[in-house]
DNA sequence: GATGAATGAGTTTTCATTCAT
DNA sequence: TATGAATGAAAACTCATTCAT
């Protein structure tokens, strides 16, 4: 199930390279950095475990490139393809939320376990030992954000809202409360927190819930 | 540097386990579970990595024993202490705030790095893998967020809100803001992103930033 | 439970060690000796680790004075009991067979396991690396079998029997057949194996089956 | 020293494993499976520590395999050997203990130690705790009696004998006394304790010592 | 570009034994 | 005589990484 249309002029390698990239972003997400072991990469990926070290230089820039990945993938899937199917700002908002619910919804039916929010959970286990990893999540949420501080501003363009703030902080604010309910739907492992955080984010933006 | 005030009738056993906790506690906070290593632990609490196993099963045991403990400190420091500090509703939600991001801001400046919330990052690293640490940080949150809950209801007796909402909804909106904001400050190494985060809360409550 | 009518007149302290020598016996007997943790041992007798060492140099002395203690209670309970019981010297061989059987069975009802020989299981584990061990499970064994060759000589004496051999050999066979007996009925787990090797053994001393 | 003539098409991992299985096999029989340590082990094999836990789940089914390993080694020695080489089913008995014995003998001139019955070794000192071996030593013991069992039967059909008996119950018989034999040579430290035993298996099937 | 095999250095865990009281 | 507590040494097992082909 190669979650992103890769290049049909790849060469074999590149090839190879993807495909330890989708194992290992997916067990990564599934489980946790140290949990998963080059080993089990690997082998869902069937590739030999020499050539993962010939792609990545360790573990640790595959998880940073794994982040990358991810990031590419919740770009298009969650917040582009959200913003070309709806024009206004409330609605999008609405879509990004449930595009993640759904998400998360069909895991739990298929695994039993929620994974959460593939940034946060790099980050929360490795932002004080990786520095490089902190950083590269760190950017990641940085590009995310800006998609909610729009969405916001184009709320406020249009008259839908009451609340005059800085829209770099109610990017961020957005931002946190999506995180907050992904952290909150793992822990749980209740999807229906992700949608319950809607209202919330809503209210921050000063609309009607 | 003992976090809590210990028995004064405590045997020398209780009082070396107590040590072997308050040894993990700080370094799983610091660092994360797996990349603590029983070594270490012992290293700090100066004991024999045998007496490490006498107290505790095993490591998992001994992280469900740390959410324990970090759940007792955290309830007495932050919410306990700022309910006894103050009777405002929303003067307490400030101070749980200040309280957080005071604890995070000294952990900055003296380890260079942001721990960001004990419970989420064990949430966060172990959930999918340990049903029974994702049980007990389920738990351990289910009890803080009726603090927020209380404040929010003790706000709406008081006239001081507009919002007419679930309580048990909002608080637990409130706890996923503080996750949000905590998760942020500890990748974004910014513990400022911690009383950001309060002119959020304060708005889901109904209160003027 | 027991085993042995301990003197009325011993000291507290002879006391203590009876039951450390009682509980390691036992453990021994239905596990191994490497299987089978000092803790354990003093967890069953009730008494503290430092007592066990105050009664035995260590584990290695403790597993020889059980295997004395074994023995006296082999020859009194299972041996002189025959004998005592029985005068015919073929009644006294099925009665041997007999005792040895039940205790077997009894065994296996109550703990799913057949424990076998203590005596052959100590020396089968430690012969090859604990020569003192081995003396004591030879000389032990050596005992056992002058009564069954005194059995043979009696049969002789008796007229019951038509062989004509060496006793010392013939009772040392016999106690091949009873070792190898209670060998297999721990292996396959069937105290019966142990009744089937009675005729084998009258076989020998050249009585009908 | 390789006891079994290996596969020359085997690969190098098949090789190594074999490597790793004469060792473990060797200082199992030698000493005991809980005195043997894995260190020690891929010492003698010359193999990584690592390599081991390749080839084998844990120590206990490297055990399981070294079983099944000296089975082989043994019934093609032992028991094909002499069948093999004698025709007569009385010579052929004569055989199998004069093979036995003599490696017995040879192992106490260099060894020092009598290392007794590998199977035997291995079940007395596992039965109760490993229900994994002692069914595999089980089933082994199992295939060896029936070589004795068609020695009784041949002898049987050639009017060797005069007792008349159930021959699946001789087969384990003689099986007993040749374990029982093999069991005292070991604590005796006496290899002749093998030979001696001859006398008693012939009289079993009923032939003249 | 790929792979079967190997490995150094850890990592958790255990165990017999002893100390201090 | 007893015991709560501690511990050195080693045990089984693991893992990221690299080698040789």
């Amino acid at each position: 199930m190669p979650l992103l249309n890769t290049n049909d002029r790849a060469t074999k390698g590149e090839l190879t390279k993807q495909r330890i990239l989708e194992a290992a972003a997916q067990m990564f997400w599934k489980s946790s950095y140290h949990n998963v072991r080059v080993d089990k990469i690997v082998e869902l990926a069937e590739v030999n475990k020499a050539s993962f070290y010939q792609y990545f230089k360790n573990k640790e820039h595959a998880a940073l490139e794994c982040v990358d990945y991810m990031f590419s993938l919740t770009r298009e899937h969650i917040f582009e393809g959200s913003f070309a199917q709806e024009q206004d700002p409330i609605k999008r908002l609405e879509e990004i939320y449930h595009r993640i619910y759904m998400a998360h919804k069909e895991l739990k039916d298929n695994e039993e376990q929620i994974p959460g929010c593939p940034f946060m959970n790099m980050g929360s286990e490795l932002a004080t030992d990786s520095e490089i990893i902190r950083q590269k999540v760190e950017q990641v949420l940085g590009e995310f954000y800006v998609y909610q501080q729009r969405i916001y501003e184009d709320a406020k363009a249009k008259g839908l809202t009451t609340m005059d703030w800085e829209p770099e902080l109610v990017g961020r604010q957005l931002q946190g409360i999506l995180n907050g309910a992904m952290s909150s739907a793992k822990i749980r492992n209740r999807p229906e927190d992700i949608t319950d955080a809607l209202v919330t984010a809503k209210t921050i933006i000063g609309v009607p819930g």
